[in-house]
DNA sequence: ACCTGAACACCGTTCAAGT
DNA sequence: ACCTGAACACCGTTCAAGT
């Protein structure tokens, strides 16, 4: 007796059913059985299609740098990479699971790609081979350290941004903790949106700068 | 009948013992029942002492925290800040497992002393207000990116950094991927030692620089 | 070729019962 | 006050059996 309402199970749709999942209930409420479930089979038919949950989660990892996208061919090198970290940031946040878990699994063949054009580009950008290397390094930290710095909080022990800082704040002595309090208080009135780019361009003109400061 | 090689449990021998067993086996090794049975006691017995699991994290975390350690209390605040922040990396080396869960729970009282340290080093250094802000996230970025990016890529599916990179090199095509080839290379020859305080000095520089220009 | 029931070896956590 | 056996509701994964 097959259901007419179950199209059949492929690793696509696994992947894509995965991604749903972890993106609406976060990647801890993620499991093969719930997986499984969801798309109307048992956890033991996902294995058809998926050596492990590790290697699904690889998958879901590569289909979010599929979706990071490729700088405009012509843009002038740095401009480019600007524009790469810019949209690795939005897929950051379209997919908040995926920060946390980018540094614990091999890169797949679209974050291969998407690491060969970050490292062309800067080697195309006139820096020095040893600035290009730390370059690539840098703006990867930036962007997968604000993403996370901007998610984690809210997963202190609350279920949004806004209660996990109040929660902390609860927590501090005034007068122990002036700076940390103002810091927050900065936070929870949103006076700090733009640190991202504004970041992100004290880091590249700064290898510029030391670039050209050596003779460049 | 009591075992006398058998010190009675408590909080601080617990989050001691969690810590070493993270730091030889990994997070992921770290379960309640093991644990337990490391310290001669059943799991139930961990619960008298900690609420549960996730706390437990909590305190191992801020132990880490506590190992960081102040800045000499006369240094010039932009130099304090750059002491703090090898410390942290430092601590983040010692115990592999911490930076990976350090933004996912709220701070004990060891970190938010250390971020009251850092912020107030920030808003001492002469900086304008919101660049201090930023510089506070951007070596935090710094510290916790680097140390992933460091760990990270030996966690991608085998024991050890040097074997995932030989395995992640093994899979990519020479012709399409030669900046990413050239890239791990140099990781593997261990060409890029400096870059840690390369970049942390681009990014303290940078804001001085911002600042000045400015005209501060 | 793909699906699945039963089973194995684990988890975190609660609770009532012991001392 | 502290410890624990039994139990509950989960995990990931294997394997033999089904179609």
């Amino acid at each position: 007796m097959t259901d007419i309402r179950r199209p059949p199970l492929d690793t696509r749709r696994i992947v894509d059913a995965a991604i749903a999942l972890a993106d609406a209930e976060g990647i801890g409420a993620l499991s093969m059985r719930k997986l499984a479930r969801r798309l109307g089979f048992e956890a033991m038919s996902l294995y058809n299609h998926v050596a492990n949950k590790d290697e699904l989660i690889g998958l879901m990892l590569d289909a979010v740098a599929a979706e990071i996208g490729d700088p405009e061919p012509d843009a002038e090198p740095l401009a480019a990479v600007r524009a790469v970290v810019v949209a690795t940031r939005a897929a950051f946040i379209r997919h908040p699971w995926a920060a946390g878990a980018w540094l614990e699994h091999m890169p797949g063949p679209a974050r291969s790609r998407q690491m060969e054009v970050l490292l062309r580009l800067f080697a195309e950008s006139g820096l020095a081979p040893d600035l290009a290397h730390h370059g690539y390094h840098a703006v990867g930290n930036h962007v997968l350290g604000y993403t996370l710095q901007e998610i984690g909080m809210a997963l202190g022990s609350s279920d949004d941004l806004e209660a996990g800082a109040h929660e902390f704040l609860a927590g501090l002595e005034p007068d122990k903790f002036p700076h940390t309090i103002h810091h927050v208080h900065e936070h929870l009135e949103g006076r700090t949106s733009s640190s991202f780019e504004l970041v992100l361009d004290l880091i590249l003109d700064g290898l510029v700068r030391l670039n050209d400061a050596r003779g460049g």
